[in-house]
DNA sequence: CAGGTCATGTAAAGCGTTACATGATTTT
DNA sequence: AAAATCATGTAACGCTTTACATGACCTG
């Protein structure tokens, strides 16, 4: 087994996956059924490195369908809708190829925390230090929510759990870093 | 009724800045002059927790000088147009301002290795750990990008400086807790 | 004189959130 | 009876990248 490109030859006639495509169908493979599950599982889960919103699933549902990689039924509960959706064949393969090529692994970071300590030269000490303080605060808040997760999560499906840890470590990393800047700035203003 | 926007209201008649605009100031504040100048910079440091495009600057330099928070003059050098910009004292209010609020920070993270991790339960197990491997290759190449620009910054100016600390330690962690997933899945499947 | 860098810009397309709109069912 | 949750969707808007287009200046 060579390092396959993506050949344009045959089999990788299928356009890319979009950015929301990829945990759609990660999602289906995982049991979730409706884009209100879908959404309701993001949230609880992927959010803190890969969010979604009912405006991309809902739309993305129904072109996963129509590139035939996922398919819906009808499954009201009631006399409410639900539209329950299910992978095929197709949609499996997509995602086992997408799951196995390491290519254009996106990793994208908007830290406004970051951005305000790189031009703090433009504040006064004192705000560079709440800056600091801040970002602190906010890491510590979702190391918590993680925490939470933790808490409630089963080890039975090792992806999630294993994500999960490297989440928390991240995170606690990411608290370290900040604390000794806050520490290193605290020694050289002397400040409280 | 019309959606109202927190606008008229004097006081801070001043709209939000753009994620752009934001970023921009900041350079000028830096001493930073042109369009090109800023992007050019932007990716030699602020890329990797705040990206700008060209598509962005230069449509936002202008809005910036609309809105009054930048001056810009021409300053050709030779027959190459080139224009630069300066920022008011409305300009280095927002910068300030900005700065000194800590209401709502963003902070955003997308990363596809996490949600191949998250959703490699369906792979095999030596799949699962080439996205292991390869978030752990791609850490330590931003880290190595890191270290290169830490060996060329002078301590001089303490905001960019302190970031670039920040980031450096947070790679390094994240580096970590990918290896630690590394070591669990090598020591449950007894692999090479 | 070729290739790299300086310098400016635009158009189209893609991605994404927010806010709105609707209504059924379940829980308190 | 109210409030929360389940469930689906759209329209408007905002942000961002990509690809294109142009041309001057500098360096080997």
């Amino acid at each position: 087994m060579s390092t396959r490109r993506p050949d344009t030859t045959r089999a990788s006639t299928e356009a890319a996956l979009t950015p929301t495509a990829k945990v759609i169908l990660g999602m289906l493979a995982f049991g979730k059924q409706t884009g209100y599950d879908v959404k309701q599982f993001v949230d609880k889960t992927t959010r803190f490195f890969w969010a979604a919103s009912y405006g991309q699933i809902y739309p993305e549902l129904r072109r996963l369908e129509e590139a035939g990689l996922a398919r819906s039924q009808p499954e009201p509960s009631g006399a409410r809708a639900r539209t329950v959706y299910t992978l095929t064949d197709a949609g499996r393969t997509a995602l086992h190829d997408w799951l196995a090529s390491g290519e254009d692994t996106a990793w994208e970071l908007r830290d406004e925390g970051m951005l305000r300590l790189f031009f703090s030269d433009s504040a006064s000490p004192d705000e560079r230090l709440a800056i600091v303080r801040g970002s602190i605060a906010r890491h510590r808040h979702k190391l918590e929510q993680l925490r939470a997760i933790e808490a409630g999560a089963a080890e039975g499906s090792p992806g999630p759990y294993l994500t999960l840890q490297v989440g928390i470590r991240m995170t606690e990393a990411t608290i370290e870093a900040w604390e000794a800047t806050e520490r290193r700035l605290r020694e050289q203003t002397g400040k409280e």
